[in-house]
DNA sequence: GTGGACTTTCCAGTGCAGGGCAAGGTCAAG
DNA sequence: CTTGACCTTGCCCTGCACTGGAAAGTCCAC
């Protein structure tokens, strides 16, 4: 399989597959005489995985540590779940602040429509914010 | 008021003075005859502005925007209610976003507990994901 | 033998909001 | 007269996940 197979059998392209090699997420792939890069069937079980782990807002660099760990043959399992936990604890973060944000910010837009601009004073930027 | 002190004042840095500066956030002081910048207290209302349009999550860009119409003397009150209105969309979308993966992910992690290591399948990566 | 599609490498840039460091100038106190 | 705190500019660096482009090599069909 070249790359470019590669690439649009897993949706994505083949500047992103070298670069994930770049990056150790994908060996180093077995090359044709000319140097073309031969990949073999099991790298798009291996992309899928990382696209697995990124729609579940992990980093590559987090990806990387479990194939890694996965690659020195053990089960990444333990490690897996820890990420994942640490994922949610910091997507509720997220959650609250954002929706404390919204609160806020409906707040502005509330009390906005109930000012007419011409009551603005001219030595603030905008009574609004 | 020279950058030091008001970069204390504001709680920012002398460097995100300076840049705000080139970036066109902040007008460019008058310099005393050695080349030190000159604030006036002025400056302390634009960058308390800047602060809060950042704590409603706009960028710095959008602030400058709504900065350049203030300063050529119009009233910058619809524009400022467009982008508060826009960043609300887009929380609301990043909110339910986020929710979504919460679920999947908290989906994941109960299935994760009721799954046993040695179950793991050699040929993927983690059943975890 | 030529055109076009594919591949290789390397270098550089994107957006966001600054941070770090160096080399030098300035100012007030002791 | 020196020390230390402050200021100046300039330039590169950070993290994240790519993306773009250039110059060159390869492969296959016509």
């Amino acid at each position: 399989m070249r790359i470019g197979e590669l690439a649009s059998a897993a949706g994505t392209s083949t500047k992103t597959l070298r670069f994930y090699e770049e990056q150790g997420l994908l060996p180093a792939p077995d090359r044709t005489p000319a140097g073309y890069r031969c990949y073999t069937p099991e790298t798009l079980t291996r992309l899928d995985f990382i696209h697995r782990g990124q729609a579940a807002g992990l980093t590559l660099a987090q990806i990387k540590q479990v194939l890694d760990i996965r690659d020195d043959g053990h089960a990444p399992c333990s490690h897996v779940r820890d990420l994942l936990d640490q994922r949610l604890v910091d997507i509720e973060d997220q959650l609250s602040s954002l929706a404390a944000l919204r609160d806020t910010l409906t707040g502005l837009r509330d009390e906005a429509s109930t000012i007419h601009p011409e009551d603005c004073d001219p030595d603030q930027v905008c009574r609004y914010l």
